[in-house]
DNA sequence: TCTTGTCCAGTGGTTGGACCAGTATGCCAC
DNA sequence: GTGGCATACTGGTCCAACCACTGGACAAGA
């Protein structure tokens, strides 16, 4: 299918855009934190359009933690122009797999999770981890890249280290971790690895050993993105 | 200063309260991704308040990549409910500073901030961190407990690193974090202690010591958050 | 029978205006 | 000074109407 150049038209809201004037405005004034902006009345005015937009604008960019709105008082820029773009991980990361950033994001956060796993182990983690690591030992042998089981095998582990928060983080970077995965396992002869490497980290949880479980995914993690970032580089 | 029970009433916008009850909603009728929600006309009825407010919440959901809102459509559910809460850092942590969770977390991230400091460790970044370290050793001297001071090291540190995404996350937990920090170096002689420790991870660093600086600072971090712990059970 | 056009009901998007509620400020009587 | 009060801002909420878009029903035409 080629780019036929018919893609849909997309009209962006009207509070879209308006959230977007204001993102710029505070970069073009270079408006540091704690400083005010104008009423929502003056915006209204100013922007030509009505103080309910002007409102949705200033919702979105409350929830984005860039502004804080004190009934009474006014509006207060939180952050300044510099850290703007708080979706860097989707926006940045998406289209390129290859990153090394996202890799060392991957190691910290899932080493943190095997040692974690082996502190904790309880026998319902074990075993989901274990069914996992068997479905893709069946997938494997069957020719296939075992992504499915892989992704599987890697959320039990989280599951496992019993921690609310680092569960959330990892599930706020799930789709990039997705598409790092699969950028691993679709290369030649990495998913046969990738199985005895979860073998050895498994092994190292249900033993207890907590250093041991975090060397493991060390390893393991870094000898995926180092696989994965050399290929992109080869392709260039 | 002991905790007097007289912080301020805060009293929260309706549009946040819809939000939540749509977010209740949400998970408590288990809506899985792709599901319609009721029009807002209805909801606004349904809920007893204005479709203003309604809108409102609608939008905070959606920069929040809950749901789609399409125009003649209606609203769609994007993530299950498995994915609530982006919050939940602030949410539960914000009065529970002694939770081991958030102990877990810091010492994934900052353990691998610290590394990728020592193998990238720009002259720029080993300036911002000594200079760090002088400030809190005349402020600890002075007999202050150098939260400041702590603070600013940290972040140099995982400027230092060179990650933006590892950045981002430190900065969406730079609450908990700071708030885990002062819990810390308010104890008894901690100020002292947390300075040999930086001292020791800043010396791994500037040799290029990766698995010292991470080791130094799995130590340092684990150590905060046991003494932290056990002052606030002891507490109970 | 199939297509095409029209209409219509329901949806979100936007507006203006009104009023409620919280905050800061200055003035005034005490 | 202190407290009370009026006031002039600020954001928060509501309402009623209308615009813009979508999908489906349905009739007119090929």
């Amino acid at each position: 299918m080629a780019s036929d150049g018919l893609r849909p038209v997309t009209r962006s809201p009207l509070y879209e855009q308006v959230a977007e004037r204001l993102r710029d405005f505070i970069d073009a004034q270079q408006l540091q934190p704690g400083d005010r902006l104008m009423s929502e009345r003056e915006l209204a005015e100013r922007l030509g359009v009505s103080r309910t937009s002007v409102r949705q604008a200033l919702t979105a960019l409350r929830v984005q933690g860039l502004v804080e709105i004190k009934h009474g008082e006014g509006v207060f820029l939180l952050r300044g122009p510099s850290e703007l773009v708080p979706n860097l991980a989707s926006e940045i990361v998406s289209s390129e797999v290859d990153h090394p950033m996202i890799w060392e994001v991957r190691e910290a956060i899932e080493v943190q999770a095997a040692r974690l796993a082996a502190r904790r182990r309880k026998r319902a983690d074990l075993e989901a981890m274990r069914a996992a690591l068997d479905m893709m030992e069946t997938a494997v042998a069957g020719g296939e890249d075992g992504v499915v089981e892989d992704r599987r095998f890697h959320r039990a582990l989280v599951e496992a280290a019993g921690n609310p928060l680092l569960r959330q983080l990892t599930e706020q970077l799930s789709d990039v971790i997705d598409r790092t995965s699969e950028a691993s396992l679709t290369l030649a002869g990495r998913p046969q690895v990738s199985l005895l490497s979860h073998r050895a980290i498994l092994a190292a949880i249900e033993h207890g050993d907590e250093a041991g479980a975090a060397e493991e995914m060390r390893k393991h993690v870094m000898a995926s993105g180092e696989r994965v970032v050399a290929h992109a580089r080869q392709g260039r």
